[in-house]
RNA sequence: GCCCUUGUAGUUCAACGGAUAGAACAAAAGUUUCCUAAACUUUAGAUCUAGGUUCGAUUCCUAGCAAGGGUACCA
């Protein structure tokens, strides 16, 4: 518990007793570094209950509270701000608890708790996973992680999208032109393998469109009218209607996309409990949407098409089934949704991490869930992220300016040889050990610096500028972690006895501080949906310890109870890191 | 046109409506007989514009400007 939430009540009384007036609630922050104290009270909020001066407002305030709160050893009030002095008993006090705690921050689920089903990453068969998915799975990873660790239960999931029109363009230029090339003949990735087949039916479509045109056929006509697209379709048709060697085909490559994405999950280190995929729910999405005519929810239109009107809700109508009866994008949504529920009865709760180019989509998906009659549609929540651009602007596959994933987590291990190699630390390990390190640094750099920043906020990424290993970086924090773990094997004594008695050091009462704002943090995080939130927590941890490392000696503190409290501190501080990067899915070294 | 998101040092990011707007990179200067210098300590530098609400606004409201996105029988 914080000190805050046992002085609110006491507050609450002082302006009773001082003023006798109820005050309803007490605003407190941190005091301000240039100041002395620990803990401010604002005092200007009460003025609207109370008439009067701020500042002998606070002063009277302070005295009340340093004689009636034990942990209050002084005070002092400039303008409306009371300054509270906490003393050195309560920190070490709050500090054992935390130490005896060896799981510190993380919350266990209560059984009777509805649990959360978090969907990420929804990769497109047809092309190789790019730096916006990076984000998205990063994102998606984490926020399930931290929701867990805010003490829910958590299935990780995805929407694969393994049917459609741009499913057959890869398969029929594969079946024209690879002369039956697979990811073994080749030693490519299944997902690159694939990719480039979709390239080629592009090429291919580009230039019949052209000699179309040539022989007098206008633009419009040429695009539709191509063979190969027409060729695509008519696969499409016998794929709905089951054709075996199409239904085959289809299977096969497939597999060799899930099997290249499999691979990149494993290194870029996410996992998923459950898959769907949109070939199956697309058809109970429309069944859906059949009850919902019934029931009045949508209307049809003279064509046949069915709609939902949102207009008293701010937002148009909204097209939810074609003419010809086929499922559009929010008709196989409403299938999905809902085949979560009925598969587990236990979660009453979604978060979709799509980009905010889809804003409108969910919000549309989100109130026709609701109008559905859904209970739990209520608890839909849309993690919407900004896009990942590059200097030249989006990142265009047909124009070659993507960051390919794979070919990025190689360039970041590479540049943490090269800086690891230029320090020469290591030379005491195997070469096992050494690539084991470079990729923890490497993806440790690029993790973060995603995840630091807030979710909603587009990031720019310029591949001539690499990513950072200095500042606030991800390998910043694990050298602070690593040399704390060195501290920590020299310290070969017994220091777990609790200590009390001893007087703080700024730097301590500093870490102490941070220490406990932790649990609080992890519990906001999963609220906002957001892993910047660790991220900056556990950089302004690093840094104080960082500070207390550099201005007080640790082991070789003379003082035996200081030297098991600075030690039990870097320990604990250590603890913290390695949980909050564990939510942000980044491991740290032992040693660099 | 309408709707949504974002505008903070040269650059990349912070700041429940609170005190003198914090960091990092880049720039300038310092700290290794001492627990890992991927560190630490200094210096210099910013709230898009105009109104409003408030004791107090980077934060909330209105208008404008700028960037991005959406507004499709694409996903």
């Amino acid at each position: 518990m914080s000190i805050q939430k046992s002085l609110e009540p006491t507050v609450r009384n002082g302006m009773k007793t001082l003023f006798d007036v109820e005050v309803p609630t007490v605003e407190f922050q941190e005091t301000r570094k240039e100041f002395d104290g620990d803990i401010t009270v604002v005092v200007f909020p009460f003025l609207r209950f109370t008439k009067g001066n701020p500042f002998e407002i606070a002063t009277k305030l302070g005295e009340y509270l340093k004689e009636s709160v034990e942990e209050i050893s002084d005070f002092n009030v400039v303008k409306g701000f009371l300054n509270l002095v906490i003393s050195d008993i309560y920190y070490l006090n709050s500090f054992s608890k935390i130490y005896k705690n060896s799981n510190y921050g993380i919350t266990k689920p209560e059984l009777e708790d509805k649990s959360v089903m978090v969907e990420y990453s929804s990769p497109n068969t047809n092309k190789p996973l790019h730096l916006g998915h990076i984000r998205n799975n990063l994102l998606g990873y984490s926020v399930a992680e931290i929701i867990a660790a805010s003490g829910k239960k958590v299935y990780k999931t995805q929407i694969i999208n393994d049917r459609g029109i741009h499913i057959c363009k890869s398969m029929l230029a594969w079946e024209r032109f690879s002369n039956g090339e697979t990811p073994e003949s080749t030693g490519l990735k299944g997902d690159k393998l694939v990719g480039n087949y979709y390239v080629k039916f592009d090429q291919e479509y580009k230039k019949e469109i052209e000699e179309l045109i040539k022989d007098g056929v206008n633009e419009k006509e040429a695009k539709k009218n191509a063979p190969i697209l027409q060729e695509a379709q008519n696969m499409l048709r016998k794929w709905e209607s089951g054709d075996e060697k199409v239904v085959t085909l289809w299977k096969t490559m497939n597999q060799w996309v899930y099997d290249g994405f499999d691979k990149s999950y494993k290194e870029l280190g996410v996992n998923f409990d459950i898959n769907y995929y949109e070939s199956n729910t697309y058809l109970l999405g429309k069944d859906v949407v059949a009850e919902g005519l019934e029931k009045g929810v949508f209307f049809k239109k003279e064509d046949g098409s069915v709609w939902i009107d949102l207009t008293d809700e701010g937002l148009d109508e909204k097209i939810v089934l074609r003419a010809d009866g086929t499922a559009v994008y929010i008709t196989q949504d409403i299938g999905t949704a809902i085949q979560r529920i009925k598969d587990y009865a236990d979660i009453n709760s979604m978060v979709y991490t799509v980009g905010n180019e889809q804003d409108y989509h969910f919000k549309v998906l989100f109130l026709i869930l609701k109008k559905l009659g859904y209970k739990w549609a209520q608890n839909l929540y849309h993690l919407s992220y900004g896009m990942v651009d590059l200097p030249s602007g989006k990142m265009k596959s047909r124009e070659g300016t993507v960051v390919d994933a794979d070919d990025l987590m190689i360039e970041m291990t590479n540049t943490a040889r090269d800086i690891s190699q230029e320090l020469g630390k290591l030379e005491a390990y195997s070469g096992e050990e050494k690539e084991k390190l470079y990729n923890t640094i490497g993806l440790g750099a690029l993790k973060y610096y995603i995840l630091k920043v807030d979710p909603k906020k587009r990031i720019l990424f310029d591949p001539k500028e690499s990513i950072d290993f200095n500042g606030n970086t991800g390998p910043f924090i694990q050298y602070t972690y690593a040399r704390i773990q060195s501290i920590l094997r020299k310290a070969n004594f017994d220091y777990s006895h609790e200590i009390i008695g001893i007087s703080l050091h700024k730097k301590e009462k500093e870490l102490i501080k941070l220490l406990e704002n932790f649990p609080e943090i992890i519990k906001n995080a999963a609220e906002n949906l957001s892993p910047a939130l660790i991220a900056n927590y556990t950089y302004d941890l690093v840094k104080a310890y960082n500070s207390f490392y550099q201005t007080v000696p640790i082991l070789n503190c003379e003082n035996i109870d200081e030297k098991v409290l600075r030690i039990q501190l870097s320990k604990r501080v250590g603890d913290v890191i390695k949980t909050s990067f564990k939510l942000l899915g980044i491991d740290v070294p032992e040693r660099m």
